[in-house]
RNA sequence: CGGGACGUGGCGCAGCUUGGUAGCGCACCCGCUUUGGGAGCGGGGGGUCGCAGGUUCAAAUCCUGUCGUCCCGACCA
């Protein structure tokens, strides 16, 4: 099942790396509160440690949890039920907050008339590699073709444009849930297919005021927000460099998160499009002046490789572990042994739970070793695990393990809800801080951009723009470290390229 | 698209060098015993060896092409 690997590419990633996959083994002893507390036991090894090689650990992780399998066809990807709740819950949480800014949602075609992508003469030279063109339709060659949507600023620029005729009519905020396809080269399942899952948000305001700040507030209070409280991931944010930006865009802002083998990923991009789409597709409105004007759009999206950030942003070598807040299975209620004591026992337990508003498993399956049930919750990530058998019974409790902590513990069966509780709310927090602890650990200032690229290698370097710069950010680049995004020097998001001062991140990236 | 590796039951692999009618582990099905960390024993089903050509009496094995996967690089959510 688990092959030779081939050796590590580079250095060890991080020690800690290492230590999470250490087998842990404890004896009983007494806990503060009377119960009993025992560290986990010897995990079975059904994963690729991280230490040994990282990318096999990926894949061993979405495959054994189920999370997503290869389509027939190159890059394509297919969502098992495990690995789309995950995306579901994200839908969830993002969708809400993207309503809370006033935006609505709505659905536009998949396929584009190739013509679109020629208005914007950037946005055409930046997608052209990557779009589908679809050239035939009912046995017949189409008179012109039609681009399967890479993105769609161009065919919701067309729709804007029609909708917008006054200043009252403003601002213009659509969003919509979709699926895009792009060519890749290279592809990895949730973080590069041909095919993905997104949310892209496209707006129209009347000044580059308003246009500037509803990119930052979709920036901070929609991703940054969603990815920190619910995927407790910590985020970089940042505006793009040039190289970065998006093919048509006047600035690119992103959130950027770091996983565990020290490579950074980006989670969520917000573009303002000045006015380059407005003009491209006559995005015009009737001021209060009297005067025709040219809105000004933004853009922004986030899409199905956050699964992949959450895996290897949290996981471990025992399998995903995933923030309660974001967890689909909060709690796994498991029948140990099969007997009727035990059933009503973890029934009871079950709706109780449930009752709570947690969101629970109930696993009675008598015909699965326990063993492997425990594993299958583990490798899914379960935050908690209520286990119910004959001997907790005897002492009127169950066992509680947290995944995340990776800690057992006996409590009385009254006090099973608020436990359970307490658990939920202080690992969501852990695993933040475990995040964010990792990452300080792995950052470092440099000042020369040959210790940039030697600290990106495995980390990630923080260096005055000013003693990178361009020539910098290029040679590092050949080194496969880029400059993920820039900050003030006190950690806030610039306006612009333009100010003085700024502070560059630089990592290798996926 | 450049460099490297690899495609053999669902998964992981052996067999290939030296052509001769396809094997192992796990998973799956049945039975019994089991269930507190991937259970044991017994029985059983499943593969035209990625695909297409070629060489040969004969190809998983040799040759050519092609498709796909993984790693590294260039491009990107």
């Amino acid at each position: 099942m688990i092959g030779p690997g081939a050796p590590s590419p580079g250095p060890p990633p991080v020690g800690r790396i290492a230590e999470t996959g250490r087998p842990r083994t404890g004896a009983l002893r007494p806990n503060a509160r009377g119960a009993h507390l025992v560290e986990s036991l010897t995990m079975a090894k059904v994963l690729t440690p991280q230490s040994e090689d990282f990318p096999r650990w990926y894949q061993d992780v979405v495959a054994k949890a189920q999370l997503a399998e290869n389509g027939p066809a190159k890059g394509q990807q297919v969502i098992r039920p495990s690995g789309f709740a995950l995306w579901e819950r994200m839908v969830d949480e993002m969708d809400a907050r993207i309503k809370e800014t006033g935006t609505e949602n709505a659905s536009f075609p998949l396929l584009i008339p190739e013509s679109y992508f020629h208005r914007e003469a950037d946005h055409v030279e930046g997608f052209a590699p990557e779009v589908w063109m679809v050239t035939h339709g009912g046995g017949k060659e189409l008179e012109e073709p039609l681009a399967v949507r890479p993105t769609s600023e161009t065919i919701i620029g067309e729709y804007m444009a029609k909708w917008v005729k006054s200043y009252r009519d403003l601002p213009l905020q659509l969003n919509q849930w979709c699926n895009v396809m792009r060519y890749e080269l290279r592809t990895r399942l949730f973080l590069r297919s041909s095919e993905f899952l997104w949310q892209e948000g496209h707006t129209v305001h009347s000044t580059y005021e308003e246009a500037h700040e509803f990119t930052l507030r979709i920036l901070h209070d929609v991703y940054a927000d969603f990815m920190e409280t619910v995927l407790a991931m910590p985020v970089l944010r940042g505006i793009k460099t040039e190289a970065e930006r998006f093919a048509g865009a006047l600035n690119t802002f992103g959130c950027e998160a770091l996983m565990r083998d020290g490579k950074a990923l980006q989670m969520g991009t917000s573009h303002e499009l000045g006015q380059n789409f407005s003009q491209a597709f006559d995005i015009q409105y009737l001021g209060s002046d009297g005067q025709q004007h040219h809105g000004w759009t933004t853009s922004w999206g986030t899409s199905t490789r956050m699964v992949g950030g959450l895996i290897m942003g949290h996981g471990d070598d025992s399998g995903l572990r995933v923030p309660p807040r974001l967890a689909p299975v909060q709690a796994h209620v498991m029948v140990v042994k099969d007997s009727d004591e035990v059933h009503s026992a973890a029934r009871k337990v079950y709706e109780e739970l449930k009752g709570d508003g947690v969101r629970t498993r109930l696993d009675t399956r008598g015909d699965v070793a326990f063993g492997r049930r425990a594993v299958d919750a583990e490798l899914r990530g379960y935050p908690v695990r209520v286990e119910i058998g004959p001997r907790d019974l005897k002492n009127g409790e169950a066992t509680l393990v947290r995944r995340i902590g990776g800690t057992k513990e006996s409590v009385p069966l009254g006090m099973i809800a608020e436990a359970v509780a307490t658990a939920l709310d202080a690992d969501q927090q852990s695993l933040y801080d475990e995040a964010l602890e990792r990452r300080e650990a792995l950052t470092a200032d440099v000042s020369t951009v040959a210790e940039a690229i030697e600290v990106g290698q495995t980390g990630v370097a923080r260096i005055p723009w000013e003693a990178c710069g361009l020539d910098g950010e290029a040679e590092a680049a050949e080194s496969g470290v880029t400059v993920r995004v820039l900050q003030r020097p006190d950690g806030t998001v610039p306006d612009g390229l333009d100010e003085a001062g700024l502070i560059a991140y630089l990592s290798r990236a996926y």
